[in-house]
DNA sequence: CCAAAAGTGTTATCGATACACCCATGT
DNA sequence: ACATGGGTGTATCGATAACACTTTTGG
């Protein structure tokens, strides 16, 4: 029964779209250890600073990873169980890399959504991060309680786009079709749109441009690209 | 840039309804400062304990304050910003109250709902437990950033109740008239609903239970009674 | 018999769904 | 000319919204 001090730490679920599958940002995580191999994957994260608020934790992280700023971050949940960073594996890890004695962790989880088109610059030279097909994150043993936190985020992002569906544009290029989105949707929710349904139903979101434009470079008919222009009111 | 360890704590909005109003329960703090006065209000809270997790961390300070188990409650965001313990009469407090040293305090809020009609008793016989009506909200100045937390909190669950509208009856006794169901529902989203078709919306909620029998001792014709069975599929 | 609240049905509108054929382009 | 994906309209169904009068009961 007795009060104490955990460190409090954000982690980042970052999920991009590659025009066919759901894609999420993991890093690469060195370890030494005979029993589990040489490497494993984790979410994004860090401990917060101490002048610093949990958005701005957020932004840091992806800034440092991405270079990318003014992307889509959204606070979810929060995760504390006493046990979530007790894994021997972790446990080694984490004295490694924040020279910390580390008795528990709470974290605090955040959804950024990513424009996968926008190159990346993975800048900090000791960490390799990599885009993994959502698909497979339930044959990859990630770090902590990450799978969790992933798949509460998916959750999460699914919900969302239903009932806000301009959060959709978050993952495509300022430029894109009809059929870009609807493929985005129907990932994200495991669905199959009729075509001239998911238009009819698109095109009543506010803030989406039809444009008098068509993409380039394909080897059939060129479709029409959309835009959606946050501003209009 | 330094490195640190907040305190993490749970804090809880908890909301009642006495048939008319949209209450919540707050805890009456008591300091001893000649500016601010002798007394002021906060959200229940606690910091959290070292072997317990989150969730649990909530059940624990619903239970040690009000007797009740098995409530609702669903964890809806964290607020860590570094400033949000700072105030002197929240350091004042929190360093007699807790007997530490706390430099920062992240706290995960949590939502609770309650049925006000279930007597409460209030356990801690130091504390003082009331329910206020949630429209004085704003004139009333919290501790900490609970004015912040508090208000969030409603948002959480106004957006709530529109897509899973079963969360209504957390509220209610276990039979409640069509009548207190629509005024907890207008007065949360602050409509007017009109009462045939909200009787018509109400009634494919799945579980919802149209009884033989009506309430008693009204000065009117009596309602008739619904019920809620969760399990019912 | 009056006051107060309960109970009840129809119509119009809107959004969601189901469904199939022709078009433009590159090879 | 053909293969590939793009683009388009109509009919039906279900959900929502608007709307007013009669019934029950206690005092």
């Amino acid at each position: 029964m007795s009060v104490f001090y955990p460190y409090v730490s954000i982690d980042c679920v970052i999920f991009g779209f590659d025009g066919e599958k759901l894609k999420i940002l993991l890093i690469e995580r060195t370890i030494n250890n005979a029993e589990i191999g040489l490497s494993d994957k984790k979410l994004p994260g860090s401990i917060i600073f101490e002048d610093e608020n949990l958005d701005n934790a957020a932004i840091r992280i992806l800034n440092d990873l991405t270079g990318l700023k003014n992307i889509y971050l959204s606070q979810f949940r929060s995760f504390g169980d006493p046990e979530r960073a007790n894994k021997p594996r972790d446990k080694q890890w984490l004295e490694r890399t924040t020279q910390l004695k580390i008795g528990r962790l709470v974290t605090v989880a955040y959804v950024a959504l990513i424009k996968i088109n926008r190159k990346i610059i993975f800048q900090s030279e000791n960490t390799t991060a990599r885009w993994y097909d959502l698909t497979s994150l339930s044959e990859m043993q990630l770090a902590f309680d990450h799978n969790q936190i992933a798949t509460e985020a998916l959750k999460f992002i699914r919900n969302k786009i239903q009932y806000e569906s301009h959060t959709l544009f978050e993952l495509l290029p300022n430029k894109f079709t009809m059929t870009q989105l609807r493929n985005l949707y129907d990932t994200i929710l495991e669905t199959k749109s009729d075509v001239r349904n998911f238009q009819k139903k698109m095109l009543q979101v506010e803030g989406l441009e039809k444009l008098d434009e068509v993409q380039k470079n394909v080897p059939y008919r060129a479709p029409r690209l959309y835009r959606y222009n946050k501003k209009k009111k």
